[in-house]
DNA sequence: CCGCGTCAAGTTCAT
DNA sequence: ATGAACTTGACGCGG
């Protein structure tokens, strides 16, 4: 290794990307209908339309120059729902194989992110079930386009139920029964009520997770931990396992004014600043939440940009 | 055509 | 007790 290449592995390399709604294209990337509406001749309609849009996404993030997107839950419409009987994976098999074609050959990281619904430690057996359920649809898409296991199902820990040991315990019962090909997809991340980072890395560690550390959240609730950013971080990274793909981390500033928690229009350059110093020396990618989307996730990378720190 | 009330699902917290 | 918020606005009725 030389001089100048063992310098560059050292800095820490970033990759960024966006979350579900390119604000840049024209058309909705989602389309849905009511579920009273939802026969089988809309549901394909539906289908086709989202898979046709995107496809159009998957285009639109490479000509940016970025390397991550979430796909919004809502591409299979009522998915997980009995309404929905269609046996999408087969009927669509020939243009999700083709839509995952592109993402690898545009050099894309996808990522899906279940709703609030998805709980998996539940104590009703049929929210749990719904959940699996749901999770299953998550897993079988990015299947269906033939990603890679980096390509990730992102989760909370759940709910606490006024007893968070209980409700750990039940998480940990349910994590053991998910079937395999769910369970590799997933990941598990802090949020901004319940489970502090710690507790996500201590969930993930037990569970032989990764873990997704939000730097946002964990600022909103950053639990009885003192720990430093950048000590948590080192953590996380460490569940990654190589064929989980290079660790990830969310990245969002509070909106001004708004409630703790709510994602700002763009994210804030004197926090994006300090996460370099505490990202430092590590390769990360990086899934900006802001309202302004693609041009959040693009005035980050240009900061990181002008610190050495893209690719 | 446009405005606006409503939309599958769970859980928590603020009001 | 009711509703807003959460990964995300769009559907679709009524005028």
């Amino acid at each position: 290794m030389t001089p100048a290449s063992a310098a560059t592995a050292a800095v820490g390399k970033l990759r960024f990307g966006f979350a579900c709604i390119p604000l840049g294209l024209p058309q909705p990337v989602v389309r849905t209908c009511r579920l009273e509406n939802a026969t089988p001749s809309r549901l394909r309609e539906l289908i086709e339309a989202n898979l046709a849009a995107l496809d159009a996404c998957l285009d639109y993030v490479a000509r940016l120059n970025l390397e991550l997107f979430r796909i919004n839950s809502g591409v299979i419409p009522f998915a997980s729902h009995p309404v929905n009987g269609l046996p999408w994976t087969r009927l669509y098999a020939a243009p999700l194989a083709a839509l995952g074609r592109k993402a690898r050959r545009l050099g894309l990281r996808l990522s899906m992110h279940p709703g609030q619904f998805t709980v998996l430690n539940s104590p009703s057996p049929d929210v749990v079930a719904a959940s699996v359920a749901e999770l299953k649809y998550h897993a079988d898409f990015l299947d269906a386009l033939g990603m890679a296991q980096d390509s990730k199902v992102v989760i909370h820990l759940g709910g606490v139920y006024g007893d968070k040991p209980a409700a750990l315990r039940r998480l940990d019962g349910a994590w053991a029964r998910l079937p395999r090909d769910v369970r590799r997809r997933l990941v598990l991340e802090n949020d901004e009520r319940l489970y502090s980072a710690q507790e996500a890395l201590d969930a993930a560690e037990r569970l032989d997770a990764p873990m997704v550390f939000d730097r946002f959240h964990h600022r909103v609730y950053g639990g009885p931990s003192g720990a430093p950013v950048a000590a948590l971080l080192r953590r996380a990274v460490k569940t990654w396992r190589r064929r989980d793909g290079r660790p990830k981390v969310h990245f969002s500033s509070q909106a001004a004014g708004e409630k703790a928690g709510t994602h700002g229009e763009t994210i804030v350059k004197g926090e994006f600043e300090e996460f370099l110093e505490e990202s430092r020396g590590i390769d990360l990618d990086v899934m900006v939440e802001a309202r302004a989307k693609e041009a959040a996730a693009l005035e980050a990378r240009d900061w990181a940009r002008q610190a050495g720190r893209t690719k």
